[in-house]
DNA sequence: CATGAATGAGGTTTCATTCAT
DNA sequence: TATGAATGAAACCTCATTCAT
């Protein structure tokens, strides 16, 4: 076994990373890949069965670690719990720019092509979100146990859309990043507390 | 109005659209985009220089029409006058779903690739938000003439990924527009008067 | 319109067979059947699915011929005019050495994976030599007006065999053809007639 | 008889027979050969050269044996001979389909690429046939020592079609095969003796 | 002897673009 | 202007063969 050190298949992922990042996923080569990782072109179809898989799997892996991160954030107020996902999310890509650039760019091909088990971190990392959301909710309209459900997903999109905007704005700015982040939060929090809060005072 | 339009650029330009959501950028063919649009595939090429001039024009001409309509917004605060100004922006994409799909997911390589005379449009809309944006800092934080650009740069950028989330949403369920689009709004103005006010009680 | 003179379709059917002869059909690259019939590649797929389908396509049509051909016999004498159908085929696939090779060593692809369409022209010939034989042997025994089904099947392999065997010589020996076919003949007939006589005397 | 035959070469031998069967010679995968033969894909290599040297030797051991074989028969009526050495190629060939369908469709490229010395047990068997051959040729026509030798050769190649003929007919149906070998050498030998006989009464 | 992970050359097919008509 | 047949470069993926273990 002519096998090398370490683990082949995320060289493979982070080199993928790196090209995707750069080219785009439509236009990367798998040969490219091949080459960054350090490996032959065949290689790459011994850990995955073509460059769709990689993506997937790429995300697959960022959702997984993302989703056991947050399941382990200290079980503090609802809102803070939110804040410390978010900035979670924000952290681990801001921390690599390339994976950043590949999730803004890439990851609607994730959800629209992933299957259900590639999607279970993603799912998870979502119904985690979704907890909290739902007690802050709860918490602000005491009277009204079944906060409107539509409601409340196109809230946890806005959440998104804020720190993919904050990473967009990281990657085409030298802003640095904890003044990004600080403010991202400090809209994202406002947003969600004006969305469950309705027009209160 | 003409019917069917006699202008045939509009034509291959409104085909270009259905063809991108449909099969995105990269996967779309100009032999498609001429078949929808009902004109020869070489006739694509008399009135673009290529597929990537195709996606610029579209985008080129979505800009133009919108800073235009900004800078018709009645001169009203300047926070209704940003509400306005992405209530522009959202209606004329929850209007136009291929269009929404499109900005979505391929809106960034206009960004990367236009010239400066194809991104004239977008700057202007740019502009706009950002004069009434400056407004808003100015009115909030009296003593403070100069308020941090990047923090503004960001709070716009924010302001995209707000209408970007509801679009999302939008393409992806079938919340009424109106609804969502309130909600948007709620959400992120919320973040704006969040970011201009600072940590003011 | 850049078309060339000629049917271009035919072109590259003929140097298909030119290049299936000399590589063999797995072997036999695209590339080099649109270079021999001076097309680009691309051009191949304008005109056909694939490589089977230049495959499908070639052997369709010397069936269509061959029963064309074969349908125009005079109709004499059941046993000449099997004679005749052999001496046709036979004549056909001489004439044309580098058919007669790709018939030899690829035929069985055809008759694998070709549709019911695409065999058209190969049932009908087959039906004109069941006739035939029918007739042959209904006249060889009057007694028996069903003469067992499966060995005039297979008689009519062995007549398909016969007429290989000499198409293989003629290919490595420079035996005079129509020597080579009047040996083959005398043997296919011969050997045509013991089956159907059965063992009288 | 040994059980499981220790000779790991013999079993990649019977691997393969059934993967070229099942696949043909081209589309055939070393490894696949390899997963059949119970051994690992670098084995083939130590006893083999290559994908080639496997056909090769498949069609030399067949060759070996049947030349064997056919020394072996009892000296008896060259046409008896004939008719025996026809019996023994069919019979060994037909009590091993996936073999029959290899020499079928791939014997062609044993004759093509194999040495002089892999041909040996092939040339021995031609021997074996041809000298039967010349017997009947020389009883039947007693003022001509040296019968014409291209036509004998032709005879002898219609046996093996005759042969071919019968084996494709076993694969496609389900004849008995006594009964298609019987009507086989039935035509055959009378092929052979209308051959021989020229054009006496 | 035995293995199977690794390789990389090579082939089919696609499609943006051209240009003769 | 308008066309669409023709092009050929480019890319994914396969698989025979090697070789470190």
């Amino acid at each position: 076994m002519r096998r090398k050190e370490g683990d082949k298949a995320s060289e493979i992922l982070n080199a993928a990373i790196h090209v995707f990042a750069r080219d785009g996923f439509d236009k990367a080569q798998v040969s490219a890949i091949a080459a960054v990782a350090g490996v032959g072109t065949g290689s790459i179809y011994l850990y995955f069965a073509g460059k769709n898989k990689i993506l997937h799997t790429l995300f697959s892996r960022l959702w997984d670690h993302l989703a056991q991160e947050m399941s382990n954030l200290p079980n503090r107020d609802p809102l803070f719990r939110l804040n410390d996902q978010l900035g979670l999310f924000f952290d681990h890509l801001a921390a690599n720019r390339d994976l950043a650039r590949v999730y803004l760019r890439e990851h609607h091909r994730f959800l629209e092509t992933a299957t259900t088990e590639e999607r279970h971190g993603y799912i998870a990392a979502l119904e985690t979100g979704r907890a909290a959301f739902l007690e802050i909710a709860s918490d602000s309209c005491d009277g009204n146990p079944h906060p409107d459900q539509a409601g409340m997903d196109l809230s946890q999109a806005f959440l998104f859309g804020g720190v993919r905007s904050a990473l967009e704005f990281l990657l085409s700015n030298d802003a640095p990043a904890d003044k990004v982040r600080g403010n991202m939060l400090t809209m994202a929090m406002a947003g969600i507390l004006a969305a469950t809060r309705g027009n209160q005072p």
